[in-house]
DNA sequence: ACCTGAACACCGTTCAAGT
DNA sequence: ACCTGAACACCGTTCAAGT
């Protein structure tokens, strides 16, 4: 046995990440198993511990990878419409990409499987990316606000935002369908936007 | 063995969720085993499973107490002054629950061990009447509203706060301390309300 | 050096067997 | 009827042993 050298320790990496998204999208966290995706890539349970510590690191690059995708994704909303517009078409294209990719967005708020480890650097800084298009209109929106208003009125609506879609999309909250998560996201952003402008210069 | 009969069913039941409970909040979800629980109360693993059909049955049952108990949390924030002021309270009366109470709120969001059973009413019946108090200051905020708007914006607003707290305390967010989330819970509380306000009658 | 696969510790759940 | 505890299936992780 052993020493097959079939593949890079690189290809294997991105093959167990690979099948690992796979069978994240399709069953959910709670179906992703190290022997699931060793029989999927064809090797043994071992060789997932050659490229990764241990469960908690992979999923955190599983995470580390849909965080860059949604970060994408938000960024292919226009920026050049109107600062409430764009808070709007952003918080849409959120609950949007919470929606399209349920199992991938769930997993980002799953704390269960890495038990109080510190998350590293490199992580907070994408999520810190995350915030900066909302930001971004915020500036727009209030140009005269201070850099630490700014910022705590995007992590305020932001959060929201998010909030609506946790409780909606976990089904804690008694609404129907997407279209209705959206008229409340909508109702969120409408107010808040409306009344931080009211009361800034 | 067996046959001891010294204590009823119902006892037996109680002191499960009891223990469970202690250990809950001592060492959080993730800690919470079925043989943690029988050594606690003095009975094997087999006696648990007499009085609960299983952990997700269990657990259910422990986020049922942590919501009465929240809700009557919520019920001691005064409901006489005005409607904004009222809604802040609340809010930091949230705020201060989840932090004070923190594995036990946390469990509220945890899905990962309820895999797509589905919530009996009597559990849904709870959450709603979470969003009772909201409700009614929505309603002597705009009086005017219509009874699904005023449902809407408590949604909102509700599902914000919670929103900011998910991400503040799970330390996602690059925040300091509670002080800090406090202050995001105000600008979005205050923000908010301004901004449905202008728009109603 | 790379990879195996058996072994380990630890889960939730069941159920034949005792009193 | 009540309760036990051994057994089962299934986890993540390790590591001596092969090539």
């Amino acid at each position: 046995m052993a020493r097959r050298s079939e593949h890079t320790q690189d290809e294997i990496r991105s093959m167990v990440l690979n099948a690992a998204e796979t069978i994240l999208i399709e069953d959910g966290l709670a179906k992703l198993k190290v022997r699931n995706i060793a029989m999927e890539i064809g090797y043994t349970v071992g060789s997932i511990y050659m490229v990764f510590d241990n469960m908690a690191d992979l999923i955190l690059h599983l995470k580390a990878r849909t965080l860059d995708d949604m970060a994408l994704h938000l960024q292919q909303v226009p920026s050049n419409n109107t600062a409430q517009c764009c808070l709007l078409d952003l918080s849409k294209a959120y609950l949007n990409f919470a929606n399209q990719h349920f199992n991938r967005w769930n997993m980002l708020f799953d704390h269960t499987k890495t038990p109080e480890s510190v998350t590293p650097d490199w992580y907070k800084h994408k999520i810190t990316q995350l915030f900066r298009p909302i930001e971004y209109q915020f500036e727009r929106l209030t140009p005269n606000a201070s850099a630490e208003q700014t910022q705590r009125a995007a992590q305020a609506l932001w959060s929201g935002v998010h909030g609506i879609c946790c409780l909606s999309l976990s089904g804690s909250l008694d609404v129907v369908g997407v279209r209705d998560v959206e008229a409340t996201v909508v109702v969120l952003v409408n107010s808040f936007v409306r009344g931080w402008a009211s009361d800034l210069p």
